[in-house]
DNA sequence: ACCGAAAGTCAACAATTGTTGACATTTTTT
DNA sequence: AAAAAATGTCAACAATTGTTGACTTTCGGT
């Protein structure tokens, strides 16, 4: 790998972690350029703006392959696995978390949810067969993400505990559970 | 009411209907003061600084009152009827968007998430008598909030149909008929 | 060793933002 | 009506931020 592609992999990972932990408005391209060891002009010159540089960050969304799950017990193990597996080190934030930090944000909102749609809820859609059941199971994803990564709620089992991938199982199934409402 | 303190109040509700929907740093001073009509200066005056108007605005955080409610069905009926209610033209944002907005901000996420804990975690707890549910069904509310508010998910139903209703009550009455892990 | 491109630094920019103090205007009190 | 307090405006500040262009340094090929 040339110095250059190490350099702009390093502004990669220290953006992602970054824009992802605390949001696109809340970074300063300082801190990243900091954090890297380079100065902040390369931003520009590598990513074109600092916009630029956040839709880099969002390549690396992971997408849900519909075509390796079968049916909707299949796709719980996968998700429990998913956020079971995260590293709690903020080395990598999540694809939800990602979401939820940037929730706010007028600039990149709409960018992040139609992703999100595009490499997941269609997924899910496909896989459960019914709009309504994947859209509560997604809520049910999220709500999980922020009792546990946002409010730190004393209720939610220790992130990588059995106990902790009963509650995710637990709120997952009965999310696929709830009958069609009228 | 004097002229003052019309200026403040006005002030305050335009700071609400900003912070609490778009987040403390993705709001600037001079919007909400453009909004009420009157010079950004007074802001400092009247409330110190941003900061100080922004928690001015966590006064409005309603509390869920539990000696009000008996049994979790009352608690369930209580919370469905707030998210009916919650008006959808922005003027009143919800608590729940509130602190999803502000997730990623380092200056007051902490403080956002402890009054949370103070005003509605402690009463849940008290309420359902198991801090596992109680937790859970926090992630039920919070997962519908950001499904419907911030990914408008073409599965949740319209926010004030009856069958949005019954989504609601669905997944919460399904939180909290989780079985205890481990 | 030399040359040129690649990689990176540095300083400065324009814009935005929170905050402050001096000043003007309005309202109340004497 | 005059004085005083309350209310509000205005201009300027210092700090931060994204971005740019000119300049150095580093490095591979000849």
């Amino acid at each position: 790998m040339s110095k250059a592609n190490r350099t702009k992999a390093a502004l990669l990972g220290h953006a992602r972690q970054q824009f992802w932990s605390k949001g696109f408005s809340n970074v300063a391209l300082r801190e990243i350029a900091g954090a890297a060891g380079v100065d902040v002009a390369l931003i520009s010159r590598y990513f074109g703006s600092k916009r630029g540089l956040f839709d880099a960050t969002l390549e690396d969304l992971p997408t849900l392959d519909s075509r390796a799950i079968e049916n909707s017990d299949a796709l719980i193990d996968v998700v429990v696995d998913l956020f079971v597996a995260a590293p709690r080190d903020g080395s990598r934030p999540s694809a939800t978390t990602l979401i939820l930090v940037n929730a706010g944000d007028p600039e990149v909102g709409d960018a992040i949810r139609k992703l999100y749609d595009i490499k997941w809820q269609r997924q899910l859609h496909a896989i459960i067969g019914d709009e309504e059941k994947a859209a509560l199971f997604t809520a049910a994803m999220f709500g999980m993400s922020v009792a546990e990564k946002r409010l730190h709620l004393s209720g939610i089992a220790p992130p990588q505990s059995d106990a902790y991938r009963a509650q995710l199982r637990g709120i997952l199934t009965a999310a696929l559970a709830i009958e069609r409402a009228g």
